[in-house]
DNA sequence: TTTCTTACA
DNA sequence: TGTAAGCA
């Protein structure tokens, strides 16, 4: 086929085709005499594949990329790509509901009085900046990817004096055991890692999606649980749509993210769960500000000054103000602590 | 006529 | 990527 064929046939110019040449996403070969370019199968499926990844908006660079490991028999990548595509596509929608919200409360200072809200426009426009700010400054310290593969046997073999893995499968148990899902119901694990809480509820029967910012440790997971749905997203921009889960959980996972953050992430979940659905925190916390305190002097009389290196690190939340944030946006709570540090929090809408 | 290359927007 | 020019 000569170039104007597949052009008319996928609906685009001779140029644009011309032009992924040069790019080196394709390699026709060109005739001997005239130096028409003749086009066999392999490039339409090829170009096919360019104009979709385009369509959804990736770089002529990224497509490349992708395109040179398929050759190499590397399937996986596309679907890698196209995941990391759509969590981009997530963020930048939640940035953007965030500024059209803004907006409209800018719009209504405006129609209700006409002086003097320059001031509140302003402080209403530091707000959004801010928000976008914390948003932006989640990044991965701890390389999950990394550790993805021998995730699993450090969670068993976790035996420093310091274990944060103490008690990791009752704490998992009791999550389930505490949302205690209905046949039929959907639900979410955000920081699935290699699925080791998600699993549980798939083994139960009941349909969990899981998130997980590692894409090494999405294969894990997908690899243990082969039917479970699996995307690349974090607290702070879930890529999914509002109102689709029943519950939402997250084990070991909540403490990767500041104080801020944690506001934001509570206030996403709240996005994507059903007006009914019910939140589950399993993770690392201290009861109250008190309490870390006086854990933390215990660490420095016993002299262990790795495990406060650990606490600095992370940010192990405060359960009382956890607590303060599910009272005011009316749920009602239950909590435990299995051991000092690992807390479980539920919380149902009243 | 059709395609190609090159240059420029 | 679109458009245009000059060629084969």
């Amino acid at each position: 086929m000569k170039i104007k064929d597949i052009a008319d046939k996928l609906k685009i110019s001779p140029r644009a085709i011309r032009f992924y040449e040069e790019k080196g996403l394709l390699s026709p070969i060109k005739q001997e005499h005239n130096q028409y370019r003749t086009f066999s199968e392999k490039e339409v499926w090829r170009l096919q594949t360019i104009i979709s990844l385009r369509e959804v908006g990736m770089p002529i660079g990224e497509i490349k990329k992708v395109l040179d490991q398929i050759d190499e028999g590397d399937q996986d990548e596309l679907r890698y790509y196209l995941e990391l595509q759509r969590a981009v596509m997530f963020s930048q929608w939640v940035e953007m509901k965030q500024i059209i919200e803004t907006t409209d409360q800018m719009i209504h200072l405006l129609k209700q009085n006409q002086l003097l809200v320059l001031e509140d426009i302003y402080q209403l426009a530091e707000g959004s900046k801010r928000l976008r700010e914390i948003r932006k400054n989640w990044r991965d310290r701890w390389n999950f990817d990394r550790q993805a593969v021998i995730y699993d046997e450090f969670v068993r073999n976790d035996d420093q004096s310091f274990n944060v893995h103490r008690n990791y499968d009752e704490a998992l148990d009791l999550t389930v055991k505490w949302v205690s899902p209905k046949a039929g119901e959907f639900g979410l694990d955000i920081g699935t890692g290699t699925g080791n809480l998600a699993g549980r509820f798939l083994a139960t029967g009941i349909q969990i999606a899981g998130i997980d910012q590692s894409k090494e440790m999405l294969k894990q997971c997908q690899r243990k649980y082969p039917q479970m749905e699996t995307k690349l997203g974090n607290f702070l921009a879930i890529p999914y749509l509002d109102g689709q889960f029943d519950f939402v959980v997250t084990s070991f996972a909540f403490h990767h993210l500041t104080d801020e953050q944690k506001q934001l992430a509570l206030e996403e979940i709240r996005r994507v769960l059903k007006s009914h659905g019910r939140i589950c925190i399993t993770d690392l916390m201290f009861e109250d500000q008190q309490k870390r305190i006086q854990y933390v002097e215990n660490l420095k009389k016993q002299g262990q000054l790795n495990a406060i290196r650990a606490i600095e690190d992370e940010y192990y939340a405060d359960r009382s103000r956890l607590l303060d944030w599910f009272k005011q946006h009316g749920y009602i709570t239950k909590q435990k602590h299995i051991n000092v540090l690992l807390h479980i929090v539920y919380a149902v809408p009243s």
